[in-house]
DNA sequence: AACGCGCGTGACAAATTCATGACAGTTGCC
DNA sequence: GGCAACTGTCATGAATTTGTCACGCGCGTT
């Protein structure tokens, strides 16, 4: 999947700009022109990167960036603000409300795909992962913990890897081969058996903290992650 | 201690112009005249910033620049490029490398004086990092030293960075590669076991003091800065 | 009711992954 | 120059994890 920027800014001629310069470049741009319209884009097309101008109508985008790296969910996309100061002292109080970069008006397109790329760079393994949780079952791929109703799960690195997979695409049922193309790596020979295995030991683990049932077997076709049985 | 600034310049002339104009300022001015020589001079005087012209006999400003920002150690100094050239090209890449501002010759010690003070008084905030605690385990950033409930923990260097990097970014886990790259510096080629050396160098001061399972190992995964088990 | 499969289980031995202690090369400091 | 502090590597042994089997149960079909 082509990654994606939101673009906030209100005047429709930079707005514009940077968008094809973005396109361009193979990215896939989304624009908003005001704090408000940003977050329902957020939600639609969770971008990867936010370039947020400085000055918008109504919710400034300083305050927008400080709310966004206050908010545990969308604290890790990383942010660029943009501006027509130049005075440094906007530029401390932006990296301070959370911004990841600072570009100065007038820019050329070529600065500004020069700082996206740096930035993406620098946050990319991070963006990677947000928590998942299902019916008190939380998986946090950060910290690479379990929890299931605040206790704390202990799982090998292999069960580890199926329950995320499992729990990022629920209601799914994977064959045991897709399985493990998508949690061991594709050509990596292992039995399709195997997969039988680790299912269970991962459900002896989940069943310990009476998570019973969410891992379901589809007979003759493989396994499934639901909340309902 | 009065602030060092290392010019790296090898025309002369220009170089006692700058040196002249920053001791005039109250700096503590140091120079060298090649890439190699600032290497060394960096290690002798610990400048908190550097001007470094673009081209250099040798090793090029430009690539000097970027490997100073790999490194862990010395990427927090800030960079001003000097250059003949006026392309924006060139500013793009400079910037990239990680530079912190650029000047175009020719320029006046008033214009240059200038932004010396704005690089200084912009990345200040950086370098003053506060200090982070966790259960009466104190990180000082500024004094480069450690407090157990008071009592002060001996680290050396890279202890000190891995510990500090790990607090500063708790409940995540990090593989012994990230690690390398932000503690050790990236591009510099070391066995991923290392890590695994200077852990245990960290956690036999830790336990010392009393303050165990801070630093976790995740199977598989790599390691964990968390105050809870 | 008998049978054929598909799947759950417990047991294992091989393969990984880590923690540790020892060592030698460097560096900075007396 | 010599000493002390740091670093990066290795070898070793312990602790987990992993891939396979073999065995049986149960479901659906005949």
């Amino acid at each position: 999947m082509a990654t994606t920027v939101l673009v906030v800014e209100d005047e429709a001629a930079i707005r514009d700009m940077i968008a094809m310069a973005l396109e361009r470049a193979g990215y896939r741009a989304r624009h908003a022109d005001s704090a408000e319209d940003a977050r329902a884009a957020m939600r639609l097309a969770h971008p990867d990167l936010l370039l947020l101008d400085w000055m918008l109508p109504g919710e400034s985008g300083l305050d927008m960036a400080r709310s966004i790296k206050d908010d545990a969910q969308m604290s890790q996309i990383p942010i660029i603000m943009l501006t027509a100061r130049g005075e440094e002292d906007d530029r401390v109080r932006g990296l301070d409300a959370g911004a990841d970069d600072y570009i100065t008006k007038p820019f050329s397109p070529r600065e500004m795909m020069a700082r996206v790329k740096a930035v993406l760079r620098r946050t990319a393994p991070t963006l990677t992962e947000a928590p998942v949780e299902v019916e008190g079952l939380r998986v946090d791929p950060i910290s690479h913990r379990v929890f299931a109703n605040g206790d704390g799960v202990d799982l090998g690195p292999t069960e580890f890897r199926l329950l995320h997979f499992l729990m990022t695409h629920p209601e799914r049922v994977f064959t045991r081969a897709q399985l493990l193309d998508n949690v061991w790596g594709a050509n990596v020979y292992v039995e399709e058996r195997t997969v039988d295995v680790h299912v269970r030991r991962l459900r002896r683990e989940l069943t310990a903290t009476g998570h019973d049932g969410l891992v379901q077997t589809v007979r003759g076709a493989g396994y499934r992650f639901s909340a309902r049985d």
